[in-house]
DNA sequence: AACAGTTGCACGAATTTGCTTGTTTAAATT
DNA sequence: AATTTAAACAAGCAAATTCGTGCAACTGTT
C-alpha cells in the first residue's frame, strides 16, 4: 500500500485556502495561486468561477477581488446597462432645444439623464432629487427640482403640494418611469406615487415611456393611465420585435 | 511558502485606485495617474474613459473630475473623514425626537446625515437633493425637500420661490453649512445661496454651525450673517483649544 | 466494471496593454 | 483676434496574457 503524498489537496480545501488569501490581500491573482497551490490556472480559474457564482469572491481577469473591494456602481448599480442606454439614446431623440420636459425617476430615466449631449439647451422639471442632481452636471440645462415629502421607498417627491405645483406647469414632454406596462397601460404599487404621475401626464402635450423590455406586459396593483394615452413606448427593441406587436397599432415607437 | 510580489496589478484594482484618487482630489491628471499606477497614459485614458462611461467619473481634456456630487463616497474618498465625523457627532447630541430642523447642504452636514441614530424622529427640511437623499436612508425620519430651480455649482435651491417657502417654516435648528467664517460671522461667494442662507437662518429659533477648523478665520466675497446670530459653532476641535480663543465669549459649543 | 468528479492540456476566442499614426484640443504667443 | 505649438486624443495594430470549452486521463466510490 503507497501511502499518497501529503502535497496533493482536496478541491475544497483549496478553495478554503483561495478565499483565505483573497480575504488576506484583497485580490489574487490567477497566476500566484497556481503556483502557491501547484495545481493548473485552468483548475484555479474554475474554482475562483464557482467561488464567484457563490457569490464569495468576484471573479475578474485575471484574478479575483474581495467582496469588500471598493467596487463602486459598476456591476450592483447599472442593471441592464446596455439595454437602458440604446433605450436612453432612444428618447434623447426626442429631445429638441427650448423644449421643457417633465420627467420622474428610475434607473432608465438616469439614464437618459447621465446621456444628455452637451449642445442640448432644455429645462427639466423633475420630482427625482436623484435625477435633478444628474441633470445639473449638463451645464446647458435648466433644472427644477419640484420640492415636497420625499417618499423612502421611492426617492421621489410625493404629496399635494408637489401634485399642485405641477398643475402649474405646462411641458412639451412627459418622461414617465414605468413600473408596470400592459396592454391596459400603465401601473404601479404606490398610491402617492400614482397621484404624481398622473399629474405629470396631465401637465404635458405628450408621453414618453422609456420600458425596458422585460417590464412589458407586467402589471401591478394601481392604474396610472390607459395605454392609448401614450405617445411613444420606447425600448431596446426593434420596432417590428414580436414582443412589441401587440402594442404597435396603439402607440409610436422610435427606431 | 511562496511569496509573490504584487508587481501586477488588475485592471478592476487599479480603476479603484482611479475612483479613490479622483474623488479625495476632485480631480486627476492622467501623466499623474500613469506614473503613480505604473501603466501607459493609453492605458489610463482607456479606463477614464470606461469609468466616466459607468458615469463614476467626469472625463475632461487631461485627466478626470469627480462628480460634483457623489452618491457612493465611502470613508476612504471623504475629505477630512475622520474630523467631520467629530463635528457630525457632536451636532447630533443636540437633536431630540420630535424637533423640526432645516439643513443646508455640503459634505460636513452630509456626515451629519448620514451618522444619524436609528431611533431619532425628526423632521427634517433641506434643500440640498443630496442631503435629502441621505436622510430617506433614515425611517423615522420625515424629510420635506424644498424645490426649485437647481444651482450648477452648489446643487441646493436657489431662487425667490425657496426663500418664500423657507419663510413659511418654523424651525427650531437651522444646521448651516459654512463657506467662510471669521470674527465678523459667516460669508459665501455665491449671491443666491446666500439669500437661501439667509431665509434659513431667520425661519429657526437656533442657528448650528458646523465647521471644519482649516475654515476657520477665512472671509468669502458676501456677508451672511453677523457672528451674534451664531448660537452653536461646532469644530472637530476641544472647545478650549487656542484656534477658537477668539469666539469664546461670542458664541457656544459643544465638548 | 461502471460511474461521477476532478484535473491538465490543447486550441481558438477574447481581453488587455503599449505603441504608432494622424487628428483634435487647449493654451501660449504674436 | 489670429497663429503657433505642445499636449492630449482616438483609432488601429500587434504581442502577451487570460479565458472558455472540449477532451482525455486519472481518482475514488459504488
Amino acid at each position: 500500500m503507497i501511502i499518497t503524498e501529503n502535497r496533493i489537496m482536496l478541491k475544497k480545501e483549496r478553495q478554503a485556502q483561495i478565499i483565505k488569501q483573497v480575504n488576506l490581500h484583497n485580490k489574487v491573482l490567477s497566476s500566484d495561486l497556481s503556483l502557491e497551490l501547484n495545481v493548473s490556472e485552468d483548475t484555479i480559474r474554475r474554482d475562483l468561477n464557482e467561488l464567484a457564482q457563490e457569490n464569495v469572491i468576484v471573479k475578474v481577469h485575471g484574478g479575483a477581488l474581495s467582496k469588500s473591494y471598493n467596487l463602486t456602481a459598476t456591476q450592483a448599480d447599472t442593471y441592464a446597462y446596455d439595454e437602458k442606454n440604446i433605450i436612453a439614446q432612444k428618447t434623447i431623440s426626442l429631445f429638441q432645444d427650448g423644449m421643457t420636459v417633465l420627467c420622474s425617476g428610475g434607473t432608465t430615466i438616469r439614464a437618459i439623464a447621465s446621456q444628455l449631449p452637451e449642445n442640448l439647451h432644455i429645462t427639466f422639471f423633475t420630482v427625482s432629487p436623484l435625477i435633478a442632481l444628474e441633470l445639473t452636471e449638463h451645464p446647458n440645462v435648466e433644472v427644477i427640482l419640484l420640492g415636497g415629502k420625499l417618499s423612502n421607498a421611492s426617492k421621489i417627491s410625493i404629496g399635494g403640494e408637489v401634485v399642485s405645483k405641477i398643475n402649474e406647469i405646462k411641458a412639451d414632454l412627459c418622461i414617465l418611469g414605468i413600473n408596470g406596462f400592459n396592454e391596459d397601460g400603465i401601473s404601479d404599487s404606490d398610491y402617492e406615487v400614482v397621484q404624481v404621475k398622473k399629474a405629470m401626464i396631465k401637465a404635458s402635450k405628450q408621453l414618453i415611456t422609456p420600458v425596458i423590455s422585460e417590464k412589458l406586459n407586467t402589471t401591478l396593483r394601481l392604474q396610472v393611465i390607459s395605454l392609448d394615452e401614450v405617445d411613444y413606448l420606447i425600448t431596446e427593441l426593434a420596432p417590428d420585435h414580436k414582443i412589441l406587436e401587440s402594442y404597435q397599432s396603439k402607440v409610436g415607437f422610435i427606431m
